[in-house]
DNA sequence: GATGAATGAGGCTTCATTCAT
DNA sequence: AATGAATGAAGCCTCATTCAT
């Protein structure tokens, strides 16, 4: 479908589809191909950041026609909204005593240091900062799926405040990571990481 | 462009400089034109970030023409590695006795909170991550002026895994700040932030 | 643009042009649009050779948009490339008797200077030659139509030697029409043209 | 005088400058410095071609002010103009008996094959065919130094004709040995290359 | 008279999007 | 409905040349 010039460009060759297990679906391939597109974007922006990832790739990756991408969600922007809404960055973080909140996020942090690559949704967020044009969709993410939950769980005074430390410590991992790598992380000892971790957190929230 | 405090507070002559005080300045004025685009520079990046600052914005910013973009400095990315280079990110935070680091680490947090906009070049770190052209540059700058510091005034092992954990307070201040405001930080008790920012730099380094 | 005699000498189909007797011809006629960027730039690039000629110019004798080179061809030097390629240069010269070859290359040559102008491919060499950027591409096609079938047709010793002396004369044309003019060579008996060329040629050769 | 930017993209320090040792001039420079962009150019253009060669690297391997390649010579196009001019090709060739003119032409070129690099104006020829800016100082430098000269050395009819031929092996060995290498004709016996050419030039222009 | 900073044009390439089929 | 060819804008960079000093 490439000729050989624009395979050359976008680089993606479709090694790594899965098996498309499923039956086939009445209406022609619609919802299986919108589905394709919001798979490859999703993995496409968290491994190189909503700029570096162009509709071409998006729609190579997905073996879909470019155009469907405005078709289908109208623009970029909206794509990438779209791959946003609706996925939770911290689910299970999230779910049980607010007591152990504290040592639950620092057991996801130090989770997502050994074992990389870190869910995807995290990694769109802190390689797409800067862009203007996303902006407003990354505030409603976080405000949606990682203030407003946190907060939630959250007694006394300036709470929103407290939040924000936690975020602070949560969105701070991911650029780090990039700039500075894992190596000196990874030979620490986990237990202690997750012990300080806690302890940061623990003064951040509580 | 930028506020009177700022400007003092960075500092901002560039290392190498001859010493100003022999008699004729030159004539069209190449060192002030350069020290305007690199002005210019700092500040579209550290606002807009790396992608989508245009050299067309600095060199009109800077009242220059585009090609003395390249003409100086060679590329766009040797532009912003230039502005990087030289300017030190928490130079005072890390002067003083290492007991007393978590504290001022804390209160540079807060100080940046309360006073916006923050300086640029951290800025300029947190908004251009993300860019591989110019990741190396980053990841220089990360280690000579945070890393490396930082490790120095630590004991004990794993000391560069103690720094990347502050580092990752520090770092996620920009994100944060850009994705949840600072309303919530700034209706907060600013002593009861430093307070918990202290405990949490005193568990990452400590 | 080519006269009908020379577009028909060069039989200028694409290798690999799929079969065209299907029945439904491309809407918006991708490949014809290639065509024509394809003949737009080997008559550019032989008029006034690689350097000379821009993208957008070709793109315009085209009647087509400048991006466009790009995504067929990936580049401008991967443009010229598929000009090159394929096109023999004296295919017809080569096909025959080895006996016979100076004579034939003798008469290509007076050919050449009776009908100007020349064909296409060897006007492209001699005025794209000094281009670093292209070098490899011209040296590929010299090799695969010049060299090898000439050298292939020789016996004896030194036969790469004497295949270049006689490149040494073909190539020689080129630059001298285009310095020299050719109203000399005009003037003078076509016959006698032949004959100091074939003693040329079998000086070279034999 | 150059900063690291431009200094990095010129390549050129000025390693194998000769040494000066003209006694001091009385005129500022000028000359020495005509002379210097004047041989600077030279050098370059013989090595890269025309196109290829920048009036800021020649500025830069001469030692020169770039506005001084359009102050002494007007323009890039007259700087190579008068670079030509005075310069013969093949002076040497062309004295001596008419009678032994094929066997000196021959040997010009065989010494040329074996003793790399040629002579400076004849690659500037070969490089820089295809750029119609100069092209006619190109052609009147042709006319002068080969045709004239040759043309001037034969009797009988067609003289012209027969010295466009001679120009056409000794201008064909440029863009061959560029194209082709040189490792070929090097690797046969120079004798007998000698005969060949000589019999080549004989056929060419008795 | 000489310097070198500044200019404006043009180069190739890449992109998200629209529109004819 | 869906395709993919075509578009127009913008990106960075390089150049020969001019002009203020």
């Amino acid at each position: 479908m490439l000729d050989q010039a624009e395979e050359a460009r976008t680089g993606h060759d479709r090694a790594g589809d899965k098996p498309d297990d499923r039956v086939k679906r009445p209406k022609r391939d619609r919802e299986a191909t919108r589905a394709r597109l919001l798979e490859a974007a999703r993995d496409l922006f968290s491994e190189h950041g909503y700029d570096h990832v162009s509709v071409r790739m998006i729609a190579a990756d997905a073996g879909a026609n470019v155009a469907l991408v405005n078709r289908y969600f109208g623009s970029k922007a909206a794509l990438f909204g779209e791959v946003l809404a609706g996925e939770s960055t911290l689910e299970q973080a999230f779910t049980g005593s607010p007591a152990d909140l504290p040592r639950r996020l620092a057991e996801h942090v130090v989770r997502v240091v050994h074992r990389a690559p870190a869910s995807p949704i995290p990694r769109m967020l802190d390689r797409s900062i800067g862009n203007p044009e996303i902006l407003p969709i990354l505030q409603q993410h976080m405000e949606r799926h990682l203030v407003t939950p946190l907060t939630a769980q959250l007694d006394g005074p300036d709470a929103r405040a407290r939040a924000t430390l936690a975020a602070t410590i949560i969105m701070g991992g991911g650029p780090v990571r990039r700039l500075l790598g894992l190596d000196d992380l990874r030979a620490a000892d986990p237990d202690d990481l997750v012990r300080r971790l806690t302890t940061m957190f623990e003064a951040a929230l509580s």
